[in-house]
DNA sequence: CGCCTTTGACCGGCGC
DNA sequence: GCGCCGGTCAAAGGCG
């Protein structure tokens, strides 16, 4: 992201605004002269004063359409982000689609040579079921995003489960290590869990959860039985993160999790909402792709006003 | 002692 | 058939 570390995105509308109601009580000192028989000074410092208020007044409503204009930019900006995430999450699925398409191909190949042929047409069908079977089968794959300290090397997203490791490896197309888990909370649970840091960002941990899981969320820590170390518990109430729909992106901001397990624990107080509200703000401007998607969006503007202004 | 992480070995799918 | 790669297993060692 050149573009951004290049150009300033960081907006400060009410800044003119403010100097100006700043400086207004100064504009008010001087509107009242001690001399009162300077009249025609009066009369300057009463139009200068109109014309201020008409700045004020003028730069009040920029601000107010430039306001307008970030909201609806945000909201797009979000719209954008959805369809892409869908995009990407139906090019997955096809992908995947078209694996298993290929490997039952091959195997149909390896069937038809053999012994089944009489029975072809009501195999194709029974395969187009078992399909549909498999399809309902296949486990639930949603993505979480955690963004946790920079400094942090460990591997753990605190997602409220139970986690046990079972492996690592590092991938080729990520040269950070990718750690595998499955939930240790119930035995027979068969949700999987892949953690690994993102490419472009190193701070942000991805993880993939697989399945889903067979018993209740373990809200509180559990008092386990034996040692607790390494266990991934987590504190944050984190409803992201849940399996409820597939391949589902979210991306949550864990490094103030004091914040989140102290003074806004209960879900759906103002102070939750309040905490919510905040870790989405924050998490949106922290965001690069958004950053140069709002610089792009406000250069695009600017350069708008002032071709008309050059036209004016 | 039990449970955990670590890490190298192993396995299966896939492409060439 | 071979090599690559992602995923999993399991032995070894650590910790409370």
């Amino acid at each position: 992201m050149e573009f951004t570390s290049l150009l300033n995105t960081s907006l400060d509308l009410n800044a003119k605004p403010q100097r100006i109601l700043d400086e207004a009580p100064l504009l008010r000192k001087q509107e009242v002269p001690s001399d009162f028989i300077e009249l025609g000074r009066n009369i300057t410092v009463k139009e200068e004063r109109g014309a201020l208020i008409e700045e004020l007044n003028r730069v009040n409503a920029e601000n107010k359409k430039l306001t307008e204009l970030l909201t609806v930019m945000c909201e797009n900006y979000n719209e954008l982000r959805h369809r892409v995430m869908n995009i990407s999450k139906n090019s997955v699925v096809d992908n995947d689609a078209s694996r298993k398409r290929k490997a039952e191909s091959s195997n149909n190949n390896g069937n038809t040579g053999g012994t089944n042929g009489p029975s072809e047409s009501s195999s194709s069908d029974e395969d187009s079921c078992k399909k549909q079977r498999e399809e309902h089968i296949k486990p639930k794959i949603s993505r979480a995003c955690v963004r946790t300290e920079a400094s942090d090397t460990s591997l753990i997203v605190k997602d409220g489960y139970l986690w046990r490791k079972y492996g690592q490896k590092v991938t080729r197309d990520n040269p950070c290590p990718r750690a595998y888990f499955k939930c240790s909370f119930a035995p027979s649970c068969p949700v999987k869990k892949k953690v690994q840091r993102s490419i472009e960002d190193q701070s942000i941990l991805v993880a993939t959860y697989e399945g889903e899981h067979n018993h209740p969320h373990p809200s509180k820590p559990e008092p386990t039985s034996g040692s607790s170390r390494g266990v991934t518990l987590g504190t944050v109430p984190c409803p992201t993160t849940s399996l409820s729909s597939s391949a589902q992106t979210v991306t949550l901001d864990v490094t103030k999790p004091k914040l989140a397990t102290d003074s806004n624990r209960k879900m759906g107080t103002p102070q939750y909402q309040q905490y919510l509200v905040e870790q989405m703000a924050s998490t949106l401007t922290k965001d690069p792709n958004f950053k140069s998607a709002l610089a792009a969006a406000i250069s695009g503007q600017f350069l708008q006003q002032n071709t008309r202004a050059e036209k004016w």
